[in-house]
DNA sequence: CGCGACGTTGATTTGCCTCAACGATTGTGG
DNA sequence: CCACAATCGTTGAGGCAAATCAACGTCGCG
């Protein structure tokens, strides 16, 4: 079972410190998963009740816009944290779905459990606050980076910083990601 | 000196525990303000070294564009906390200025302490790890929010959640909030 | 009083979207 | 193993939301 995520406690080694016993008692409270190309792991409509780690793959969340066309707000690739923090807050309905964009291995951590998981290994607590500040660092640079830029530049900033994410994910989600047209896209990738 | 933020201590056990040695503790990690209209708590350039809490009034964090104007990317009302937290964790150079929009009192928080003021309070670490959650969850829906709506449906959105923040903010901080230009929102503002 | 900061108005321009049609590739069932 | 349908990317014409630019009105403040 253990080498289903090698990656995991690793990374969180990485941050805080886990004996052996700890590490024993984590893993009962997390549950690997092996997920195929376009498998969904949260449905919109549905309460948000995991916050997931990507230890090999990538993942995407999104949700259907008013013409019904797939928006995708996020990816997530090795070592990130994913989920509808909103819903999985609040226990509110979740707006988005999250789906395997390719064949994926993940770490599910029952949010319901977390606080029962942190009462037992205290420096988890601490885990989580550095990743969240991460990734609200990843995500306020994000909305910087949309305000400051145009979409041609969004595009060229992006090929940039994921060169070969091209080969692993439809255009299209890119496309929506970066917030532009399927067309728009094409044409820039004509051009740059 | 405990008086100077009735709100903070208030706040944080409402999600965790403070006994009153505690409370003396954190008192002595932290530093209250009192902010004049329009001063400044970073500087662009400068590394941010403090996690801001608004006890009272508002703060904004905003960069200068190529055309050297003023973008607001966020502002920060009572009870929320703010800072780039981008510069804080990887104390590298603000691309951002914090500034007092009106008169404020804000407690500071010293990043640099604040390892060994969770070691002395430990469920402060828990605090902030709930914040940084909230915080997280409040700018993915901002995401969301920016490419779901055009900028006539973010400004009236704007209007109905916040009604009376027109009279305490300039309009063109609001303007570049929400992403369009002073000239537009002022046509906005006639129609709707 | 006079200057600077802020908001408004209107004319013009443009970045990007919409829509529709057409290739290319992939997968699938007969 | 081929036929046929989806799925995905591309191209081009036309249109619109929103930016840009410039000029002017107004208010508060030194």
């Amino acid at each position: 079972m253990a080498n289903n995520y090698p990656g995991f406690i690793a990374h969180i080694r990485k941050y805080v410190e886990l004996s052996e016993p700890e590490v024993e008692i984590l893993e009962k409270y997390v549950r690997p998963m092996e997920l195929k190309r376009r498998e969904y792991l949260v449905n919109e409509g549905e309460i948000c009740r995991h916050n997931y780690f990507v230890e090999k793959g990538c993942l995407r969340m999104f949700y259907y816009n008013d013409k019904m066309v797939e928006q995708t707000t996020q990816f997530a690739l090795e070592t990130w944290w994913i989920s509808d923090y909103f819903s999985l807050v609040q226990q509110s309905l979740s707006q988005y779905s999250i789906q395997a964009v390719e064949r994926s291995f993940v770490v599910a951590v029952d949010y319901s459990l977390q606080d029962k998981l942190f009462g037992e290994v205290p420096q988890l607590e601490r885990y989580f606050r550095i990743m969240m500040q991460r990734a609200l660092a990843a995500s306020q640079l994000r909305v910087k980076l949309i305000y400051q830029y145009s979409k041609k530049e969004m595009y060229t900033q992006f090929v940039n910083a994921y060169p070969r994410f091209f080969q692993r994910v439809p255009q299209y989600m890119i496309a929506s990601y970066l917030g532009l047209t399927p067309e728009y896209l094409s044409e820039l990738r004509k051009k740059g």
